[in-house]
DNA sequence: CCGGATGTTCACCT
DNA sequence: GAGGTGAACATCCG
């Protein structure tokens, strides 16, 4: 699932909440209760609260309540839903099914209405004030000087640093696809091997591939995601694509006129 | 049946 | 300390 664009439409979805009370927490999942906590201080710290905003910082969806702020992740197959109403209709290698038993974490609220994390495979939870201070700069926000900064005295392939989300969050597997695709840089590169141009390009992509698949609706949305498949071959230079492993993950980009 | 898939964290190496 | 690897989570799909 989910990168910083689907999390953004859950922020937006979870707006719905703010100035709601809660009434009811469940969280029968003792392992998705994240940070040292237990389901019983879940409830115990958010029954009778009162949420105040919807925030997000990277992939990190915040909401806080006057008291504590409750953090909620999503990993790779969490979906949420408000009010019965899901945020996004369909998350890619996520189930379409709907099964109870993967409801990890529910709220409901007083004068109706509830607030569910569909997770199938547990990679997701959620936690009582999450140390936003461990995650980078917001990719959204992120602008020349924090990219350098991002990229300054590290040898790790470009990639590696661009999914590393204490140094920039938000970003994930398909965007820093796009994004490496778009600016006509090699994901393997070091990140301190990139001159400033590049830097410069690598920068506008960001912000322009976040806001063109925001609208279009999703990460998976790119030019780029129907070619990063056996066979594939580059949109613009019909070149055959490369598949490697950078940062744990998968790769894929074009040997052609990605330098 | 096997392998891989938008993620995070942690242990364990070098 | 930096950086890489593999495991764990559990389901779906080809």
């Amino acid at each position: 699932m989910p990168e910083i664009l689907e999390i953004e439409a859950y922020r937006r979805l979870a707006e719905k909440v703010v100035g709601r009370v809660v009434s009811e927490v469940q969280a029968p999942d003792h392992w998705y209760v994240k940070g040292g906590a237990t389901p019983e201080d879940l409830v115990e710290n958010l029954t009778n609260r009162r949420f105040t905003k919807s925030r997000r910082k990277g992939k990190l969806l915040l909401l806080d309540s006057g008291g504590p702020t409750l953090g909620l992740r999503f990993g790779m197959t969490g979906r949420l839903f408000v009010d019965g109403k899901a945020g996004i209709d369909q998350l890619e290698w996520g189930s379409r099914r709907i099964n109870p038993a993967w409801h990890r974490f529910i709220i409901e609220f007083k004068g109706g209405g509830s607030l569910v994390i569909d997770d199938p495979r547990r990679l997701g939870g959620v936690e009582l004030n999450p140390q936003e201070e461990r995650l980078g700069p917001d990719a959204w926000e992120i602008r020349l000087p924090g990219l350098r900064k991002v990229l300054s005295n590290s040898t790790t392939a470009l990639k590696a640093r661009l999914l590393d989300q204490s140094r920039i969050a938000g970003l994930g597997n398909l965007l820093v696809d796009e994004i490496c695709w778009r600016s006509s840089l090699d994901p393997n590169r070091p990140a301190n091997s990139l001159e400033e141009k590049e830097i410069k390009i690598l920068n506008r992509t960001i912000r322009t591939v976040l806001d063109q698949l925001d609208k279009r609706g999703g990460s998976h949305t790119g030019d780029f995601f129907e070619h990063r498949n056996k066979g594939g071959v580059c949109p613009l230079d019909a070149q055959p694509l490369r598949r490697s492993e950078a940062g744990g993950r998968t790769t894929w980009w074009c040997p052609l006129h990605q330098r």
